[in-house]
DNA sequence: ATAATTAACTATAACGTTATAGCAAACAAA
DNA sequence: TTTGTTTGCTATAACGTTATAGTTAATTAT
């Protein structure tokens, strides 16, 4: 085992002062060119390394960005979190992950031990049950404290920061546009609870699309998806309103407001030997694997996580860097595209 | 904006030494109780938070964790990272991530940040550009700089370190083992090519499958999928090679060595109108979103990442916080399931 | 009454850096 | 020669902690 060589240790073996090796490895020219030389090479022999944390403590600055996510085994949290890699890598920033797991106090405990130590900033997605409780001290405090919060997908206009989000409403009032379009006349939306801001969004979407059309919206026609802890639950819930709502009602087109419900769907339809897009169209928000490998495919809304994750970081990294000023804040909407594959 | 009060700010306010002022904070009984109690509701009521990139340096520990991985968009991977994050934030460490991207310059690159800055150590599955180049000098130098590391999944034997990696042979084994009891016995193998240690070990189960029940081998029914930066092109690729196979060949069951594989088979069968399981039965390894959505939904082999992950992080803190042995090496074998869905 | 002990604090060094100021010696200018 | 400037280096403080080794003053023991 080998430990590093510090600029101490340097300074001693080759009888200067810490400060002739510093300014040396920097190339300073108070330092006399053959001294410089002379520690550049030893320095370089022995592998020095600067300690980040070092610098860190000295320059009040770590390099490195914390992302709060509700999940990470999802399609959208995932691509999204990969692009925040990609451009803060590249922009010479690490990346801490914390996971909130749609709790709030899980989102609070990852806020508190980010804020209090190795990140110069925060991106992040608010969870559900924050959401729902409307209580975002956390976030405030963490700004206040100086440290600069990006928000994105999910955000709430009381926080003054950056953030980044999709045109919801709009995407989906063109989504029930296209499924109009067709014919269909009898939109089942499957959608989450109110709370949850994007859901509410998309619905305000689909209800301003009837409208436009003169369609009488039909209050049997959108589900609610219960949350509940387990995915599992939540998708038999899903099911059982479904099949019960193909039964009594005329149903002609599915929007999803996510592909995990429009897979759901699709299931419940099959076993129920309904022709998809024959008989009952779908649409789905969050462009996934499922969507792709299903049969028929789906078509979807993508969301474009790529380039939500690289503008969160950007935007991020420009206050940190000082290139935006501090106390104004941007938001960015990136447009939905319709993907149009076999379900529809 | 309000900075984060210091030990030595508080010290000045209370007209006392930094020193009183940090032993009055960790309770000791040097100080007297009222200086002590006085202190501690100042801190208190300033939100006093140690500073833990100073404690970083001065304890030589930074209480956070490195992961490399291949590929964060991906079911098998995901779900490790969520775990490791899970168990890692469970015992007091943060998680940084890092991506190679299966490359070997981006991962030689996330080992050297990530060995010159923020964690204690670090957790890693190896990227398939660097099982081909066989160039593991990385890994052994960060590991000879007493950053311990811990392989997942994608291990070597040449490094010593702890390791925790699935019986991907034994249970290729059986699964081939499960279609031959089920009378298949042109069972077509979906690969990946031969340095992929893992896809190797499994095509070596099947192959030990396929001699216990004297079923001879017939090269045209392995297809090793060409690695394509993109995976667009990869795939396409498999479903060329697979239809030549299945048009060419007598084909009556399906082994994929990940579900991506799997799911494009499917696509390839459906739309030559081949009936699943009743022509061709698939039994497919990563036990994924595909797999459930698909119809029919697809036995799989789940390599339990959730276990993977956690057992990782656990030999690493142990290393860390020096349970364990700083030069005794374990490998964990995690025991894969087979998961019988409807494609077999 | 004097030494020994204890209580309650403080000073210092260290973790590994860098920026600022300081100090000789050598050289140039007047 | 004397002053001024440059060259090449060093000392010090600081970032925010904590552990170790002091230092008083008060208390106790003998």
């Amino acid at each position: 085992m080998i430990r590093r060589i510090t600029l101490k240790e340097i300074a001693n073996e080759l009888n200067v002062s810490i400060s002739t090796v510093s300014k040396s490895l920097k190339d300073s020219h108070e330092i006399g060119l053959e001294t410089r030389e002379k520690i550049k090479a030893f320095a370089k022999a022995h592998n020095y390394r600067p300690n980040n944390i070092a610098l860190s403590l000295k320059n009040r600055k770590t390099k490195t960005i914390g992302v709060i996510i509700p999940e990470i085994v999802h399609h959208f949290f995932s691509i999204v979190i990969n692009s925040i890699e990609k451009f803060s890598t590249e922009n010479g920033y690490n990346v801490i992950i914390a996971v909130s797991n749609e709790s709030f106090e899980k989102e609070v405990l990852n806020m508190e031990t980010l804020a209090n130590g190795h990140i110069d900033g925060i991106i992040m997605s608010i969870a559900k049950e924050t959401l729902k409780k409307q209580d975002f001290h956390h976030i405030k405090e963490t700004i206040d404290l100086g440290i600069p919060v990006v928000l994105f997908d999910r955000v709430i206009s009381e926080i003054k920061c950056d953030k980044v989000i999709v045109n919801d409403k709009q995407a989906a009032k063109e989504a029930t546009q296209v499924l109009i379009d067709d014919k269909r006349e009898n939109i089942l939306l499957l959608t989450s609870e109110d709370y949850v801001s994007v859901g509410n969004l998309r619905t305000e979407g689909y209800l301003e699309a009837l409208k436009d059309n003169d369609i009488e919206p039909n209050s049997n026609l959108i589900i609610k998806v219960k949350d509940k802890k387990g995915s599992q639950l939540e998708m038999s819930y899903l099911e059982d309103e479904l099949e019960k709502v193909i039964k009594s009602q005329k149903v002609d087109a599915i929007l999803g407001v996510n592909e995990i419900y429009a897979g759901s769907a699709l299931k419940v339809l099959k076993k129920n030997n309904v022709s998809v897009p024959k008989e009952i169209s779908i649409i789905s928000f969050t462009d996934g694997v499922i969507s792709r490998y299903s049969t028929p495919s789906l078509s979807t809304i993508s969301q474009h996580g790529e380039i939500m994750g690289e503008r969160s970081a950007e935007l991020l990294i420009n206050k940190l860097t000082g290139k935006t000023n501090g106390n104004e804040f941007k938001t960015e909407i990136i447009n939905c595209s319709l993907i149009k594959r076999e379900s529809s």
